[in-house]
DNA sequence: GAGTTTGAAACT
DNA sequence: CAGTTTCAAACTC
């Protein structure tokens, strides 16, 4: 990987020309890029992370460094290109890549994220002050400035995101980064914006970083894009090692339950000596591990294969079965359950439906419920006595019946899918129909006692 | 929640 | 490369 250097001279100002080193970038991966510009060599290298003078986005100076820190995330496709920043388009679309920064002085990773629902995670709050563009991939990205250089903003539409302009040495601490969309939303959950301050770059101890991003460039689960991942719980890895899913997914620990961990900007020596390690013994360390099979295969299959031996590839043991597809030729697995025909995986994946369908249904008929008698609340009139204790009938509608019996109905199938005994399951369906009578209980005598007090 | 099982990662 | 150990997540009780 070779750093190339682009001249930033049209509509500059010619006292602010400035040399941009920009490195060709990696595809998109469940990894962070990091590993790759650590593997480049060099004596300094420094995690960016995010710019902070956006009221939305945080930046964070590092002691002994003239650069603002960003950390940036691109698109999952497209190609590495020379740009020519600010002249026409001269650039296409490019994938999520690492960028090394060569100042002259300091080296920078940027550990870059695959922007995959850009759309909807753009902050309404972030438009009024920064420019949102939209490229040919419907994808929007942010032209932010580290300090304010306002005459070069217009001329940066066509950079790929993941793109730093640093200035050159001595040229004073400007830097600009086109950011998708995306992770100014992740830099508004992550605790990176409480972490640092504007005077300086001071991380109290055991504050923990996690900046979210997609595992393997590829949605394991429909919402994973969205969903903050889960925190590990290392307790003797440091969060230095493969071990480690934050740290295996690129990621800085952010409110996770590790003890004693390392992965995060406090600990960047040893986390970036960490990451060199694990690329000596494999290079192929930070790549995805769901990637694209042969043809004639799945779209999806594990890079490596697994090796299960007890699990039947069944179990989310299996990184396979974890990653909701089948085991490949290249698995080395034992007594493997994980296939196409498989009537163990078939009735896996019927269980696992049907269960999602109840917990659907039940959701939706509590919901109802509980939306009618809502709405009771507010259009009916209750009907009190006067000291009788008795409560308003009126709320025993047509439609709270309807619900009740919903609930019920869920109940009864719910119970007949498991296979539980008659009597249990009549059970279950009575303690349904007193949840559901207290609840409608609760809501009367809520509106008699507001109607006593009007 | 504690203890067990599991398989990937790390180590020898 | 193979065997063993370490580790943290998944799972069971």
């Amino acid at each position: 990987m070779s750093t190339k250097t682009i001249s930033i001279s049209e509509s500059l100002n010619t006292s602010l020309h400035k040399k941009i080193a920009i490195s060709p970038l990696k595809s998109p991966s469940k990894s962070l890029k990091p590993v790759q510009t650590v593997t480049m060599g060099g004596s300094h290298f420094k995690t960016i992370i995010p710019l902070a003078t956006q009221p939305n986005v945080q930046q964070i100076q590092v002691p002994g460094s003239r650069f603002t820190y960003v950390r940036l995330v691109t698109s999952t496709t497209a190609n590495p290109t020379t740009l020519q920043a600010g002249g026409p388009t001269t650039s296409t679309m490019q994938t999520a890549k690492p960028m090394v920064v060569n100042t002259g002085t300091v080296r920078m990773s940027v550990p870059i994220a695959p922007a995959q629902t850009m759309k909807q995670m753009v902050p309404k709050s972030i438009t009024t002050t920064t420019q949102v563009m939209t490229n040919a991939q419907t994808q929007q990205r942010l032209i932010m400035p580290a300090t304010s250089l306002p005459q070069i903003q217009p001329n940066f539409t066509n950079l790929p995101p993941g793109t730093v302009l640093a200035p050159a040495p001595g040229t004073g601490n400007v830097g600009y980064a086109v950011v998708p969309a995306q992770y100014v939303a992740q830099l508004q959950q992550s605790s990176l914006v409480t972490m640092a301050s504007s005077s300086g770059f001071h991380t109290p101890t055991g504050v923990q970083t996690q900046a979210r991003l997609p595992v393997n460039g590829l949605s394991t689960a429909p919402d994973s894009s969205t969903r903050p991942r889960k925190p590990c719980n290392c307790t003797k890895s440091q969060c230095l090692k493969l071990y480690c899913d934050c740290f295996a997914n690129g990621e800085f620990c952010n409110n996770c339950n590790c003890n004693n961990c390392f992965n995060n900007l406090e600990h960047e020596t040893e986390r970036l000596k960490a990451i060199k390690t694990c690329l000596d013994r494999n290079p192929g360390a930070f790549k995805p591990k769901i990637g694209k099979g042969k043809q004639g295969e799945s779209d999806r299959r594990h890079s490596k294969g697994c090796n299960c031996k007890r699990s039947g590839c069944l179990k989310n043991y299996c990184e396979c079965y974890e990653a909701k597809i089948m085991c490949s030729s290249i698995c080395k697995c034992v007594g493997c359950k994980n296939f196409e025909e498989s009537p163990e995986r078939k009735t896996l994946m019927h269980l696992a439906d049907a269960a999602e369908v109840r917990v659907q249904q039940q959701t939706a008929a509590k919901t109802k419920l509980s939306s009618q008698i809502s709405d009771l609340l507010t259009r009916t009139t209750p009907i009190s006595t006067s000291g009788g204790g008795r409560l308003p009938y009126t709320f025993v509608t047509k439609e709270v019946v309807e619900a009740t019996c919903e609930c019920l109905l869920d109940q009864a199938r719910q119970t007949e899918l498991s296979g539980q005994p008659q009597a249990l399951a009549e059970r279950l369906i009575l303690e349904e129909f007193g949840h559901c009578l207290m609840r409608i209980i609760s809501s009367a005598g809520k509106a008699k006692s507001d109607c006593i007090n009007c």
